[in-house]
DNA sequence: ATTTCGATCTCGTTT
DNA sequence: AAACGAGGTCGAAAT
């Protein structure tokens, strides 16, 4: 036997073959995407994409990973985005042409197409993933939320939350609610630091809601993140909408004012 | 030698080894890391994160990916995006704790911290990468910018760019400009279908500039995009803005009204 | 299928 | 280092 095979099997469901002839890589990436298999390769390709948008990638070493739900994925040595990706729903297939090994991924709605060609190959793998567990995650705007909703005195004294995700032709209010006095009070949102786009959103529900009610008596807009941007800050004063200052989770810094 | 070795070297500068002992992985990755190669793991592991929110992911099959520039991205077996990842910049640290592989991410500024926990080890792999080329798109904002600049009548009959990215105290305007009456226009550009936050974002635009000219003339906004929204869309016609229909590049079917 | 908005958004550019 | 806006954003929830 002239030709050296690296093909391993393993218990763990994970098989992978090193510097594969392009037809033996053919062979091993048609059987894995048929399996359900996470597919990785690496090697030196070019790379199109023709979609939402178009792209053509030159000759470089890369990552190539297939999702069994249809993802691809290609990625070099930096950076935390794909350089080339095909979403979720796409179907993968593989085929020689011209020597090379090209690796297609398709779907429609919007209709869109990568194509990785391989030149040279320096490994495929195919892994059985079983992964039952979903991540926890806290610190999100659902968590600032219910924080509000828990202790709504950490906007004002005598705000009093009357609903969450109340609707307005300009979309819907985070939280809705009264002050002491009995003014209305539109509360937006954010787990972060916030610039202009946030100061954008409160002012659309604010007005949509002074003309939902056409109320003579003025609405409060609150804007409600750890911080603003200097920007921010000027626009909400000139609109004049308010501020308070709140994080997601309770820290022994940041919290109040 | 009892023990079955599956390392090998390879010309385009790629390592692999398949059930490595945690002694050999920590050995293999560290060495990898330390030469600036693009490493891979499949693996049972367990995922903790802690920095600008703060995560939890139980025991699963995942595959690892840890990149020169700091990047550290775990996938499972499904979404373009990974489960968990930690930022280009981070510092990658591998050691042996209880037993099991523990790889360490760290940056700061923001100050996040990204654990992985593996169990068990089906593969480890280091690729040296080296790709120079880079990747070329068309069908961007900056597209459409220059398809209006080359042919401002694609906006309207007179229509006159006078600058781009002109600066006013609510942010940039994408092109700045007078039409045939000599109004001043303000156009704002997207590249697909726009909703609400396009339409807030034109209106803020239009509102800095009455206010920085305090011009009694009125000043137009347009938006311009391949569609809007009906909500955007209400939201414009309550608001006096304009719409006007372009996609980023020439199209048989889209283009015009 | 489309709309809407949050996101550990990421990424590039500019200040 | 921070701010601002684009993105083939992605992803989830609601319609």
């Amino acid at each position: 036997m002239s030709k050296e095979t690296t093909e391993s099997a393993r218990p763990s469901g994970s098989r992978i073959r090193t510097q594969p002839t392009v037809s033996e890589a053919e062979a091993f990436v048609t059987d894995a995407i048929g399996r359900g298999a996470l597919v990785t390769l690496f090697g030196e390709c070019t790379v199109e994409y023709d979609g939402r948008a178009i792209s053509e990638l030159g000759v470089g070493d890369r990552h190539i990973m297939l999702k069994p739900d249809g993802t691809h994925l290609v990625h070099n040595d930096e950076g935390q985005k794909p350089v080339n990706w095909q979403p979720p729903g796409s179907e993968h297939e593989c085929r020689i042409e011209s020597g090379s090994l090209v690796i297609e991924s398709v779907r429609t709605t919007p209709e869109e197409r990568l194509v990785v060609t391989l030149s040279t190959i320096a490994h495929v793998s195919a892994f059985d993933v079983e992964d039952g567990a979903s991540i926890d995650l806290s610190g999100t705007e659902a968590d600032l939320k219910q924080r509000i909703l828990r202790s709504p005195e950490l906007i004002e004294k005598g705000f009093t939350p009357l609903s969450t995700e109340r609707e307005t032709p300009a979309g819907a209010i985070d939280i809705y609610g009264k002050d002491s006095d009995g003014r209305t009070v539109v509360l937006e949102l954010k787990r972060r630091r916030v610039g202009p786009d946030a100061v954008g959103q409160l002012s659309r529900y604010v007005k949509a809601l002074e003309r939902d009610l056409h109320a003579d008596a003025e609405i409060r807009g609150v804007l409600v993140a750890p911080s603003v941007t200097e920007r921010a800050s000027a626009l909400l004063t000139e609109q004049g909408l308010e501020f308070v200052s709140l994080t997601p989770r309770e820290s022994p810094d940041c919290d109040g004012k």
